[in-house]
DNA sequence: TAGGTTAAGTGCACCGTTGCACCAGTAAAT
DNA sequence: ATTTACTGGTGCAACGGTGCACTTAACCTA
């Protein structure tokens, strides 16, 4: 199929395949550099790639990370998925994308199906609480990232945790809120018990008792049932949320929600009741995707830096997988809060 | 690394490896009934999972294909990517994803990477009128579907192209604001030449020939400059588009976007002017992201049945690379118009 | 001039699977 | 009793590249 081997190149260049692989190896060294250039003009003229199985059947190095992310779908992934894949190019490193919809079982089938492609790093975009699912292969060998997810008591040391610090951001979020006058202020999430969703609820009750209100009075909405769902309706999940908290007896005034998709549904939301975003309702949300600017009225949000962290996820993995650091430092970036015409004085 | 290899299986089911083989690879009837349930149960006990570089190595085979999108930053391109995932997950492959940017050398470059990964199928995103950078090897045996892009002349019989009829949806958009009333619209893109806009832009044109309007007069804004435009920047490049109309002799009464992000873009900006979209100026995209429908206004937009054409995608795609089908059948769907608050009748 | 060192390049076993070609044993057909 | 056919396996070379261990020849050095 794809043709040219090292033994035609060897052939054509009046050399042994072993000298090719010297030269396609780093040990240009070993050969004359007239050798080398004519190995080098018979691999242009002949359009010779090596392959890669083969490549990786000897050596068991594989120039392939693994990125689970819930969904593509959603544009705060999609981006990330961008970042690391051009952090990934700049060092030589393909990304294999995987969808997880944020089900356990599909997480740990991906990466055994990874492992198995010779695949020896992952980004994990998973915020679940327990990594239990995916340690057995952590303990093979396998160099795990974990994004958007801090570190948990009982992680292994190996375990490198980037994530934006949630309970921060919520408060930032919160605090803004606040600072408005609001009171009646609703946390609103989709139902999954992620690591995520704790801390940034956490950051949303301490800020309340740092003002003096009460926590258990706090509005919580956080899905219909208990099913987990996909990023993709997320959106939908914010419209849904306000269409039950209007019709509650407490309504609030304002909203922090679980992230910018989330969001953009309540904001959404808000307009199919008649009201008016930023006015009768607050809204804050969590990420800053592109979308939040373009939004109408245009969204306050906790801002994460991510092409940094996608950076820095990718360089932590490098670094394990090519033995330069054995164990790496998780990260905790401090998120910003954007503020736009989503949130305005309560009334 | 890996650890378990079909020797060890082998020995612990005492069989020879050919045996295992044999029944991993369809050829169960090679057994006695025992014989294949100790084999299975080594399999399972191990934990075996055959390696995919050695088996790709000596059969040349290998579940994975290729896709190749502008920017999954973009909604529109990472729910193709998912919807696409999951086609090709239903079957047992692995979708690869790179991010061309638009960019012509690379996607050349990237295609080149992934044949040589051994990867002999690929969809396409590209939208470029020529596909000549790419020719050599899909004549070496590269089964290539270029997706939202139309067939050309002068394309191989072996290309598969599967595509929105773009043509008609630009004149559904640009009829339905005729209707509305609206004579000076404008039609806003970024400035590649893409096949797309191409079409779009002809769509535009042909609903305003057919209304009695002079195309020669329409109003087109294209990008400021000849430079390529990621997809990140479509939503900045509306917005600037609308400052450079709004700032023209001829202001729009509406416009026709080349996609919906880029409307998006231009919905923001027409609310930085201080006008009101759908009532000042009507504003139709193209896509129905799932944004669109979140909007505020909601978009008007011309939809592609992007889950259909994926599965489409996917199993041309499947049906070349594994024979059933040598020449598969290039596909033209007919969008529809989802009319939403985006677009009134002219003032 | 023997002994050592270096430069330039080659030989070969091995990575894990696959599937064709082969084989031993039994049963039915001649 | 020999041939033929079938069943239930196994043996082995090959896929393409890698890199250690080795060779050969030239050049130093005491």
């Amino acid at each position: 199929m794809s043709g040219v081997t090292i033994y035609q190149v060897a052939e054509a260049a009046g050399v042994s395949p072993s000298t090719v692989s010297n030269l396609l190896n780093g040990r240009p060294g070993r050969m004359l550099p007239q050798t080398r250039k004519r190995v080098e003009e018979a691999i242009s003229q002949l359009g010779y790639r090596p392959n890669r199985a083969a490549r990786q059947l000897r050596t068991g190095r594989i120039q392939v990370i693994g990125l689970v992310v819930p969904s593509v779908a959603n544009p705060f992934w999609g981006t990330f998925a961008r970042h690391l894949e051009h952090a990934a190019l700049a060092e030589g490193y393909h990304v294999l994308l995987c969808n997880s919809e944020r089900d356990p079982a599909r997480e740990r089938r991906y990466i055994e199906e990874l492992w198995s492609d010779g695949i020896r790093g992952i980004v994990l975009c998973s915020s679940l609480p327990s990594l239990e699912h995916v340690m057995p292969l952590v303990h093979q060998g396998l160099s795990l990232v974990a994004f958007d997810r801090t570190a948990q008591a009982g992680d292994p040391p190996s375990l490198v945790n980037i994530s934006v610090d949630n309970v921060i951001g919520a408060q930032l979020a919160t605090r803004h809120l606040l600072e408005l006058g609001h009171e009646r202020i609703a946390f609103v999430s989709g139902s999954v018990r992620s690591v995520n969703r704790r801390e940034r609820y956490r950051g949303f009750t301490d800020a309340l008792t740092d003002a003096g209100l009460d926590p258990q009075q706090a509005i919580v909405w956080s899905g219909a049932s208990e099913e987990p769902y996909g990023d993709l309706d997320v959106a939908g999940l914010g419209r849904t949320a306000v269409r039950d908290l209007l019709a509650g007896d407490r309504r609030p005034t304002a909203i922090v929600a679980i992230n910018d998709m989330c969001a953009l549904g309540i904001s959404a939301g808000i307009r199919d009741a008649g009201l008016e975003v930023g006015r009768d309702i607050s809204v804050v949300g969590f990420d800053d995707i592109v979308l939040a600017d373009l939004a109408s009225p245009a969204l306050t949000t906790v801002r994460q830096p991510l092409a940094d962290m996608a950076a820095e996820a990718f360089s932590q993995l490098r670094e394990r997988l090519t033995g330069e650091a054995a164990v790496g430092h998780s990260m905790l970036v401090r998120p910003e809060l954007i503020v736009r015409a989503s949130t305005g004085p309560a009334r």
